[in-house]
DNA sequence: GATTTTTTTTATGTATGCATTAAATTATGC
DNA sequence: GCATAATTTAATGCATACATAAAAAAAATC
């Protein structure tokens, strides 16, 4: 699995190094919530955990902390950081721009409805995975059908940004998906934003999904309310 | 000077490290074009040129990268990343909708007309400084209106991401400064803007910050391309 | 002279050593 | 027993060494 987020780091090396390998690794720790939120080690601590020397861990950790998964904290360790509801309004109002942004240009460049079936397969996925009480399938295939839209955006520097904002929310995201009501509406609205988009109608395209993005944002925040789920 | 955007990166060290120091110095030569667009360095040309050893050169290179600056490519040498007019058009779309973001807050949080001072100082800065022909002193007034806007918005990471795409365009902004139209429509719409937040309306804040956006974006690709400044 | 192969050079990623300094621990005074 | 000062420990930032691999240069071949 080759990172595609640290390619506009470096230039394709074709070996993968061990400061990129660190990176992935413990970026995959933190979403998974194995290196738990809140959370701190030294950097010797995870150069034993990695199996590597101290050089390549403190490179990927400015890498993760510059990219909002971590803080470096001299002397006090590396601290996972934890994501509060107010910390998911907020990126959650960044990302809800950016997807915006990339709803806009796949409506205006949009050349044929084929363009588009990557979107309608993941869409169908997420039926499919609901018909079947498979949360965890939609989840992925809900994921999926967000990045196939940036991916469809052309700019690899949105994608990057969301990419990254994305990875902040992951782990809250995951801890609401069993307890919130069943996602009928957002599969209706991936659908409504796939014909705005057939049709190239930008405008249409902007709204329908601000409007599905600050509704999935609204629930979230009030079940990690509801839920006593201060930093997660 | 100690540069703001470093500060989540690292939890507020007393001195500054050589790493910081390297990402500061470096970051200054580029947007002030002493590191041209295209040029390459190898490591140990730069650490030579900023008196350390090449590991907070390296770790200086790896954050810088993440930000868009610059490329490191392996035994080839760090390259300094230009901009061309359609990397301008998107780095404009993404700043565009992250600082409508920002007026939206700002509209939505505004507690008294004093608060927004700050925005009036740099509108009057901007007005003055046309009056007497400055067209630097005018930009700096204009910048600091932007920055103003993004504090008073109170997202650090907001903040922290217009900042990164601010620097990416801040030469080429440079470079069309004494090329462009007398400013004029520039500070009608800032005034405007004001005149929206003081009222607390958001959606107005809104579209007037977005086509002041969009129009100062198109303005600037036009020149970039009737100049024939095919990267910069 | 052009192309290919071999050799040499050197840039990089990483490991490790070390000086500095912050945190932890111990000693002292009240 | 508690607060403060002194001492010790060890984490960090940085410098440097080194193995590796890529680029450059030289040599061989056609």
């Amino acid at each position: 699995m080759q990172d595609q987020r640290l390619k506009p780091v470096t230039s394709e090396p074709k070996a993968q190094s061990q400061t990129q390998r660190a990176a992935a690794e413990l970026r995959r720790m933190i979403v998974s919530n194995e290196l738990p939120a809140g959370s701190s080690y030294l950097e010797t601590e995870l150069a034993t955990m990695l199996d590597m020397s101290r050089t390549p861990v403190r490179e990927a950790t400015l890498i993760l902390a510059a990219q909002g998964l971590l803080e470096v904290r001299p002397r006090r360790g590396v601290r996972i950081l934890s994501i509060s509801p107010d910390d998911m309004e907020e990126i959650y109002q960044i990302l809800t721009e950016l997807e915006c942004l990339a709803a806009e240009r796949v409506a205006a460049s949009v050349a044929s409805a084929k363009d588009l079936q990557p979107l309608r397969e993941a869409a169908d996925r997420m039926e499919a995975s609901l018909k079947r009480d498979d949360r965890e399938g939609w989840a992925a295939a809900d994921e999926d059908f967000h990045e196939r839209l940036v991916d469809l955006a052309g700019s690899d520097r949105l994608k990057s940004i969301i990419s990254t904002y994305n990875d902040q929310v992951r782990r809250a995201r995951a801890l609401t998906l069993y307890i919130r009501p069943v996602p009928t509406k957002s599969n209706e609205d991936h659908r409504a934003l796939i014909k705005a988009l057939e049709k190239g109608d930008v405008q249409l395209a902007r709204k329908l999904h601000r409007e599905h993005r600050i509704s999935a944002k609204t629930l979230m925040i009030s079940l990690l309310r509801k839920h006593g789920f201060h930093q997660v």
